[in-house]
DNA sequence: ATAGGTTGCATTTTT
DNA sequence: TGCAACCTAT
């Protein structure tokens, strides 16, 4: 009889007799408001907290493990606790452990991400995948498909990798595999859809890789297909908490179930019945804000009918801001329809009106704002740090940072380029991956030729002719690489190198060398660092620097015990495993970055944050400035036409009306000079469901328009250099005819039928057939897996072999 | 192989 | 307008 079994490792550490003694019930439930502590006491049936915008959740969320711990004599291992970033897991689990001692490391406390790879990591070969896989992110992902479209000779034009991309992200939110995705096309546009999605997975499959979406649904097809790892699973996570509840997708809907719902098929009848696991979800409908990425509202609408005799708990005691800022929220939310009301109050009194201003233009709205928070900081009421600017797109933050820059405020613009998305930092982390993962096509075939090593198109379409013909991944290709026809004597010693040299690095990860001592290794032997310190080009200093960072992270990570989301601390305690290079590329795969947000530091006085709405989400600040309040920017004009993208703005402005918490200001221009051209923009629509008598208008239309009209025929004036950009077009076009007309014409092979050809970037190909004659000689050609090109020979790079 | 020109693109992005 | 990716000419 299979009884709850714990994971490997669990007995190992459980305590024996915890020495600490525990948090009384009275500091548990201290200073909790009635609702609160209903939350963190429950016991039973599933549980949604619908939390209200600085409702405390967190708290409930902390208290509760807490409690769970401390009062019901919850094992620390039987407690799994979802959030949407690592940081906040991060945070959740310091304060857990500030509350219950150390005991609370074992807990799984993390993204769904995480916990998937762990899950993953462990029961990979079930799936058919080493255990060593790789996650591809957006970049990594694009590159790939970037390859399945080539492979596909799909027209550019009308598949774009990216949107390609969108399409298979929501087919996988929505668990729906390639084999689904084919069966149900509709039409020719869904079957070529379906036909990419099905080339990826399986490119991703021979790179021994998961995209981000794949983590969670194979973990969703794991757990369909293995009802016992599943069981296992269920048995080990008897308290299942989870936040944001309202930015999941189908897929993390579906996995909650599975650990969390009746079990209709367990898989040993015999087997004592495993109770579902206590499930408690808080979130917030009012503040969700991604759909576009697959989160699905309905998630926490539906909560309480796809959990029968779920029950649920409303916090609307706000802590955070003034009532007037949470009446003017309440107000401008309430306008969402199909909604569960819910009002925000607070007890800290009215406090200062909001402020509006209507300025002529993005200039002037920035001016506005810097002078605003110089006035501020004047008075002394508040320091730079204290103040957050709020826009709707990334583009909007030039402005700011140019009369910033002039004014001389201090300030930080949160997102844009991260660091893990630089170049040199991503070549780096390829040349760790493919050291781990050696199949992983994308990051060898990303630093092969980086720095430049004369390894170039041709050769690496050799390479990979020999690997299609002999079925091998490209990594055994390029050890292979003498067999490899048509493959310049110089290429292959170029090659042998860059295998020689990779074989010594991957002995040493082998022997289990840190993670910062491999990249360093790397960056010396790969000649990456020389190449950056010999050029001239100015970026290359910073590259070097952000080089330095990636190693300084790297060896901290390697001298964290506790590092790695995936190193389950059962197993560091116990010393089986250390945190290896493998770890490292995890947490650098799954942790978005290393905190963008200035931190509030009362010593000194800071710096004025610039950030978007959505990177918003979850913070708060002293003074709030929500800009560029326009219909068509904010709401954004994609979303005016479309109803429930409207709403999706509005909780957008909700939320981010919802971040300050003593003085709020809103601002609009007149006319905003959108990519080129001005444009007039009416005010936007949320500002119309504000109660007019909260807001105090500093300057308004009327007060604008009488000094200066916008000029209607200035827009066009401004409109002419994209004509003229037009005109250039035709010419450059007959520039590069004559230039083509002048060049020597190339020596034309002459080919047959059934000839073999190499060529440069097709690789080897056999001639199909054959038309025209002389200069205007065509060839068809079979490249095997690249398809059949029709290629004029005057100019094709090919060579009769 | 690479610079320079050309074209096309332009919401939001916790993982 | 500003950029990034691509192509092409050297």
């Amino acid at each position: 009889m299979s009884m709850s079994i714990p994971l490997p490792g669990l007995e190992a550490v459980a305590p024996a007799a915890p020495a600490r003694r525990g948090p009384s019930r009275e500091e548990l439930l201290e200073g909790l408001n009635e609702p609160q502590r209903a939350a963190v006491v429950h016991e039973g049936a599933p549980l949604l907290v619908v939390a209200g915008a600085g409702s405390g959740k967190t708290r409930v969320l902390t208290r509760r493990i807490a409690w769970l711990i401390s009062e019901r004599r919850a094992h620390p291992g039987s407690i799994l606790a979802i959030t949407f970033t690592n940081k906040a897991a991060a945070e959740m689990k310091e304060r857990v452990e500030d509350l219950v001692g150390k005991r609370a490391r074992i807990m799984w406390v993390s993204t769904f991400h995480s916990a998937c790879v762990r899950i993953l990591r462990k029961e990979a070969d079930k799936l058919g995948y080493k255990s060593n896989f790789s996650i591809y992110d957006a970049a990594d992902q694009k590159r790939l498909m970037t390859l399945v479209c080539n492979d596909l000779d799909l027209d550019p034009r009308r598949y774009q990798p990216g949107a390609l991309l969108h399409w298979v992200s929501n087919q996988k939110n929505e668990l729906r595999d390639p084999e689904d995705a084919t069966k149900d096309a509709r039409n020719h546009l869904e079957e070529t859809y379906a036909a990419a999605y099905t080339a990826y997975q399986r490119r991703l499959r021979e790179a021994n890789a998961l995209d981000f979406d794949d983590l969670i649904m194979s973990t969703v097809h794991l757990f369909q297909a293995f009802p016992e790892v599943r069981e296992t699973y269920r048995r080990r996570f008897r308290h299942v908490l989870i936040d944001e509840y309202q930015d999941t997708n189908h897929a993390q809907y579906a996995l909650i179930h599975q650990l969390c719902a009746d079990d209709p098929e367990q898989s040993d009848p015999d087997a004592e019945r495993v109770e579902p696991a206590e499930l408690m979800v808080v979130g917030d409908a009012d503040q969700s804000i991604y759909a576009f990425r697959g989160a699905n509202i309905r998630n926490i609408l539906d909560f309480e009918q796809d959990f029968p005799n779920a029950t649920s708990i409303l916090l609307e005691q706000n802590y955070r801001s003034t009532q007037t800022i949470l009446t003017a929220a309440n107000s401008v939310i309430g306008h969402n329809k199909g909604r569960k009301e819910k009002r925000l109050w607070s007890d800290a009194g009215d406090g200062e009106r909001i402020v509006g201003y209507v300025a002529d233009d993005e200039r002037d709205e920035a001016r506005f704002v810097s002078e605003e928070i110089d006035k501020l900081t004047d008075e002394g009421a508040h320091r730079p740090g204290d103040v957050a600017v709020f826009y709707r797109t990334n583009a909007q933050s030039r402005v700011f940072e140019e009369v910033f820059i002039r004014t001389g405020m201090p300030y930080k613009v949160v997102g844009g380029v991260r660091f893990y998305e630089r170049r040199e930092v991503r070549d780096a982390l390829a040349y760790l991956r493919m050291l781990v993962n050696p199949a992983d096509q994308v990051s060898l075939r990303r630093i092969l030729n980086t720095p430049k090593r004369g390894i170039g198109d041709r050769a690496v379409a050799c390479v990979n002719a020999l690997a299609e013909r002999d079925r091998i991944t490209f990594w055994e290709a390029l050890r292979r690489a003498q067999d490899a026809p048509g493959l310049a004597t110089r290429s292959l010693t170029q090659i042998q190198g860059f295998v020689a040299m990779v074989e010594e690095l991957q002995s040493m990860v082998d022997a289990g060398e840190r993670a910062d001592v491999v990249l360093e290794t790397v960056l010396a032997r790969s000649g990456y660092l020389t190449w950056l310190e010999e050029s001239d080009d100015p970026q290359d200093e910073t590259r070097l620097e952000n080089l330095a960072e990636l190693v300084a992270v790297a060896r901290e990570f390697a001298e964290d015990p506790l590092a790695g989301p995936s190193a389950d601390p059962t197993d560091v305690e116990a010393g089986i495993v250390a945190p290896g290079l493998a770890d490292f590329l995890e947490r650098v795969a799954l942790v978005a970055d290393t905190d963008q947000i200035p931190d509030d530091d009362p010593e000194d006085s800071g710096v004025v944050t610039l950030m978007t709405l959505h990177t918003a989400k979850g913070l708060e600040f002293p003074v709030v400035f929500l800009t560029g309040l326009e219909d068509g920017v904010f709401p954004h004009a994609r979303a005016l036409g479309d109803q429930p993208e409207l709403e999706e703005e509005r909780r957008l402005a909700y939320v981010g009306v919802t971040r300050a918490r003593e003085r709020l200001y809103i601002s609009r221009a007149v006319v905003r000079s959108a990519w080129g051209a001005p444009s007039h923009n009416p005010g936007s629509r949320f500002l119309d469901e504000l109660p007019v008598d909260l807001v105090d208008w500093r300057r308004t239309e009327a007060a604008q328009t009488r000094w200066s009209r916008p000029d209607l025929s200035g827009g066009q004036r401004f409109g002419e250099p994209t004509a003229a950009g037009r005109r250039n077009f035709s010419a450059a076009a007959v520039r590069a005819d004559a230039a083509a007309r002048a060049k020597p014409a190339r020596e034309i092979p002459s080919l047959e039928p059934g000839d073999r050809v190499l060529h440069d970037s097709f690789g080897l190909g056999t001639v199909v057939a054959l038309e025209g004659a002389g200069e205007k000689s065509v060839a068809s050609i079979d490249f095997g897996s690249e398809g059949v090109k029709r290629l004029l020979l005057r100019y094709a790079p090919v060579e009769k072999l």
